[in-house]
RNA sequence: GGGCGCUUAGCUCAGCUGGUUCAGAGCGUCUGCCUUACAAGCAGAGGGUCGGGGGUUCGAAUCCCUCAGCGCCCACCA
């Protein structure tokens, strides 16, 4: 045996085992008869770096992997990362104009070559950075959803939504990014609250003839100093004035009504429009008369739609007026609200400004406002897609941790979009159509195909397209979003798009547990769902376990700006991973925000160091075969014995439950409480003496099951001891070794010990209250009965010599009570009378009380008639308990005062 | 505007199909110990009228109503 460091380091240890379990292969998995238990890890950006969450996430991946592993299971956790096509591609342009190059100056082919090389010089360092957390994944199976076979299946489902009838081309109004110049889904949209300002817009009346207005209505039209009148009309956004084509009242709006039928002069531009009405528009709102731009607002398309209104689109891709508006052409749309304000003001067009506060939608990866934009994109039909996935997860065949996600999840579905799944992209997936001109009738028209060749055979068997070659066909220019290859993780991970049916897919699928935030419950959990309905027709996880966002100390969330995330890796390096692990978990409860703190991390390498100590203490026992096992050594055994069986329970119990942090903190006490506070001081041989056979097999045996278990959560410290615990065979790993099972445990021990642990607690505070040495051995009067089997344990335990039971009352005692049996310590020094008596009569007055309170409840004739009969009983039982502490108690009275 | 959730010890949380002396855990705090496994430790102690109010019940942290505060998600009124 080699000196073991009186402190646990960490660094001698991890990167050691790590190399050690790869080396072996120990990750490895391939299908076989054993149950297979898969994970597929959410996969992170490409290019991105370790953050909490991560860390938060894989801890929890890697324990339930690493548990599964050892209660038999065919364990598999398969890696792999995104290529995040949006983010990536703004990192590429940021890097690439760092460099003085426009993306714009580069054909598709050059950029796309730019951001390769990006993806292989930064790509897949997270995966690295997950090696020292200790992850247990297949390293062999890493993917990548931009690698052949998943751009393959990605491909093959869009041919085939599209052949279904599922995926369809249109001209729809978009979140419009004009930044990257791509639309973007809903989901990438979040609105901030943004003090702006609300400018209120004369409108002349065109033509007026000064109808329709009598009476009380005169008082709200607005008429300017040549008796022309005008409508107001209250707008955050002028500068799409441009794209006005009608004003819209609400057709029960009287003060209003004067408008009905008319038509009004667009401010500074001049065109004349109609007004229409809708119940749409708010009476309450500003002037209750709307502008409607249908090429740049929701809602004015919607009504643009309805009314048959002209639609102007003003904005060119990057946000700049556009030709068509004919007037401010090429300026930044913010820089015309402005020029377009002062002009409108200095025309007298403009009645006033008011402060306000409205959410802006600004899109997710650039933060720049989102433009409402016409545009054409390819869709997904999502009906069909909704109806497949919400039964699974109402009946729990899919079930949700926490279960609130549920019905999150179904109104998501209920009032589900159509997803926009093209972007105006280079870096993701190429969108498989093909665009012609028809010959026939020289429009343009397209196919949808896998490859281009495959297009022109679809074109060919159109009439009249014979003549056209692969030269004529035009690839769709933009990618698709990244969710829509992601939505196959679970499938693509084992080619299961491109080769159903085949071995892997049929073993590992559906995978066990899915492991994420609940930020990506529509835009990941509940597409992977629909596509693994669609394509495996079955469900692609049994469980979504989903952890909670990872925030600071007060409550904050990590964030870059704030500087308030730790570097996983430093944290690592100062902990070690078992302890980051460890405070990683200790404050997860699934689905719960987890205020992490560095404390946290501390606790979890105090611990690491008091397991390392328990096993140098264990490791540095002599053992000689001639001596005798002491009796209280072989009933803290039996002891261990049922204390480990209770806690084995007790986990299974909460793994089930996926409370992992629960899990955790029994593993936690029964290893630092049970095994290294009580049963290792009750085996603990004199110093320098050696210990008996019989108990040195055991406390080995104990500390490879208490590895055992607490290896899931610290893989690097048990494996390490769990080698010097026995001669292992080269390749041979505690990551292979059984978990404990659960065993009846003796309830009959558990409770006497208790109540001996009660006893050495009540001993120890008269030591610590009268300021005892522990090494001074002490005597034990039992006013009563005491379970003979268990004195050894007090003796040891609390220094105590001889203990009597059924002894007399010694006044010159300090006394204490564990249940209804007081028992006394005798002092060989007077005690402070005083103090005694002040201490016995405030538990007395306690007691009486307690005993006040029973009695009444039982006096209660309604309770002792309606309440069931064994209520009843051990209320009866407090009272008996509560007397004969209390005439206890006025004994030890009594004999003081005498 | 719609929905979900939260409020229990100084902090982070558990308990909540009502009833074991039910008010708990971890961390922190306080006191005493450098007791040869561990001061990254040991022993002991203190600490909450379970957010306020009302109700149901023999009995409420637990069920119902209400008020207050906080958080998240969805929608996005120009």
């Amino acid at each position: 045996m080699t000196e073991l460091a009186p402190k646990y380091n960490p660094a001698d240890v991890e990167d050691k085992w790590y190399a050690y379990w790869l080396d072996h292969n120990l990750f490895k998995s391939v299908p076989d008869a054993r149950e297979p238990y898969t994970i597929v890890i959410p996969p992170p950006n490409v290019t991105g770096v370790l953050h909490m969450g991560h860390m938060l996430n894989n801890t929890i991946q890697d324990i339930l992997v690493r548990r599964a592993r050892m209660m038999g299971k065919n364990a598999l956790w398969v890696p792999g990362t995104d290529h995040a096509s949006i983010s990536t591609e703004t990192k590429v342009i940021q890097k690439l104009a760092k460099e003085g190059i426009k993306k714009t100056d580069l054909t598709r082919e050059e950029f796309l070559k730019h951001a390769w090389d990006w993806t292989h010089k930064h790509g897949g360092i997270i995966l690295q950075q997950l090696r020292k957390l200790g992850a247990s994944c297949d390293w062999s199976r890493t993917a990548f959803t931009m690698d052949e076979k998943r751009s393959e299946s990605v491909v093959k489902v869009f041919c085939d939504l599209y052949d279904k009838g599922l995926i369809y081309r249109g001209l729809r109004m978009v979140n419009w990014d004009p930044q990257n110049r791509t639309a973007i889904s809903d989901d990438e949209v979040f609105f901030e609250q943004e003090q702006s300002k609300l400018y209120y817009l004369r409108y002349y009346v065109a033509d007026d003839d000064m109808s329709g207005a009598t009476g009380a209505e005169e008082e709200v039209i607005h008429t300017d100093a040549d008796g022309r009148r005008y409508a107001v009309v209250a707008t955050t956004r002028p500068e799409t004035i441009m794209g006005d084509t009608a004003m819209c009242i609400n057709p029960k709006d009287p003060k209003n009504a004067w408008l009905k039928g008319k038509r009004v002069i667009v401010p500074l531009v001049g065109r004349v429009v109609p007004v229409i009405e809708d119940r749409y528009v708010d009476i309450e709102f500003g002037t209750g008369c709307l502008k409607v731009t249908p090429a740049h607002d929701k809602n004015d398309n919607m009504l643009g739609k309805t009314h048959n209104l002209e639609t102007i689109d003003i904005f060119n891709e990057d946000g700049t007026v556009a030709e068509v508006a004919g007037m401010y052409v090429g300026m930044d749309r913010f820089d015309c609200r402005k020029a377009i304000a002062a002009d409108l003001a200095a025309a007298g067009l403009m009645e006033r400004v008011e402060d306000y506060v409205n959410n802006v939608g600004l899109s997710e990866r650039t933060k720049v406002p989102i433009e409402p934009r016409l545009s054409l994109q390819w869709f997904i039909d999502m009906k069909h897609f909704a109806e497949i996935s919400l039964k699974p997860v109402m009946d729990d065949i899919i079930r949700f941790v926490p279960e609130k996600y549920k019905t999150t999840y179904r109104v998501w579905l209920e009032n589900i979009q159509d997803w926009c799944i093209s972007r105006q992209l280079w870096w993701g997936h190429r969108i498989p159509a093909y665009y012609y001109t028809d010959p026939a009738d020289g429009e343009e028209k397209f196919v949808v195909a896998e490859n281009i060749d495959k297009a022109l055979q679809k074109v060919h068997a159109c009439e009249g397209c014979a003549g056209l070659t692969v030269a004529d066909l035009r690839q769709d220019e933009g990618a698709l979003d990244t969710w829509f290859s992601s939505w196959l993780w679970p499938i693509t991970l084992f080619d299961g798009i491109n080769n159903p049916g085949n071995e892997e897919i049929n073993y590992y699928y559906p995978t066990a547990t899915l492991v994420t935030g609940p930020d990506i419950i529509f835009f990941w959990v509940a597409r992977m769902i629909m596509a693994g309905y669609e394509y495996v027709g079955k469900q692609p996880f049994n469980n979504v376990y989903f952890t909670g966002i990872v925030r600071d100390a007060i409550g904050r969330k990590m964030s870059k700006s704030l500087g308030n995330s730790p570097d996983p890796l430093d944290l690592i390096s100062t902990y070690g991973a078992d302890g980051v692990r460890m405070g990683m978990l200790l404050a997860a409860p699934a689905g719960n925000d987890i205020m992490y703190d560095d404390k946290l991390c501390e606790t979890g390498r105090n611990f690491c160091n008091k397991i390392w100590n328990a096993f140098r203490l264990v490791a540095g026992w002599d053992v000689d075969a001639s001596i005798a096992r002491p009796e209280v050594n072989l009933l803290a055994e039996r002891w261990m014995r049922a204390r480990i069986d209770a806690t084995v329970a007790e986990v299974n119990d909460c793994f089930d439950k996926f409370r992992l942090n629960d899990a955790l903190m029994a593993v936690y006490r029964l290893f630092r409480d049970d095994f290294s506070g009580s049963y290792l001081e009750m085996v603990k041989p004199a110093y320098q003496q050696p210990v008996d056979e019989k108990t040195m097999r055991a406390t080995n045996g104990f500390f490879d099951e208490l590895l055992r278990m607490l290896h899931p959560f610290m893989p690097f410290i048990t494996e390490e001891l769990w080698q010097h615990l026995a001669d292992r065979r080269e390749g041979e790993s505690i990551m292979y070794a059984p978990m404990p099972a659960a065993a009846e445990p003796d309830r009959a021990l558990l409770d006497a010990m208790a109540l001996a642990q009660e006893v050495v607690g009540g001993v120890r505070a008269v030591r610590a209250k009268k300021n005892i040495p522990a090494k001074e051995e002490l005597r034990l009067l039992v006013l009563g009965e005491f379970d003979a089997t268990v004195h050894g344990v007090v003796r040891k335990l609390a220094n105590v010599g001889e203990i009597t039971v059924n002894a007399q009352k010694d006044p010159a005692a300090m006394s204490f009570l564990v249940g209804t049996t007081e028992f006394e310590v005798p002092m060989a020094s007077s005690i402070d009378v005083e103090a005694e008596l002040t201490r016995l009569r405030k538990e007395h007055e306690y007691y009486a009380g307690f005993k006040a309170s029973v009695e009444k409840k039982l006096g209660n004739e309604r309770f002792v008639s309606n309440a069931p009969a064994a209520v009843v009983e051990t209320e009866r039982r407090k009272l008996a308990d509560a007397e004969q502490k209390l005439a206890s108690i006025a004994a030890s009275i009594a004999a003081l005062e005498a």
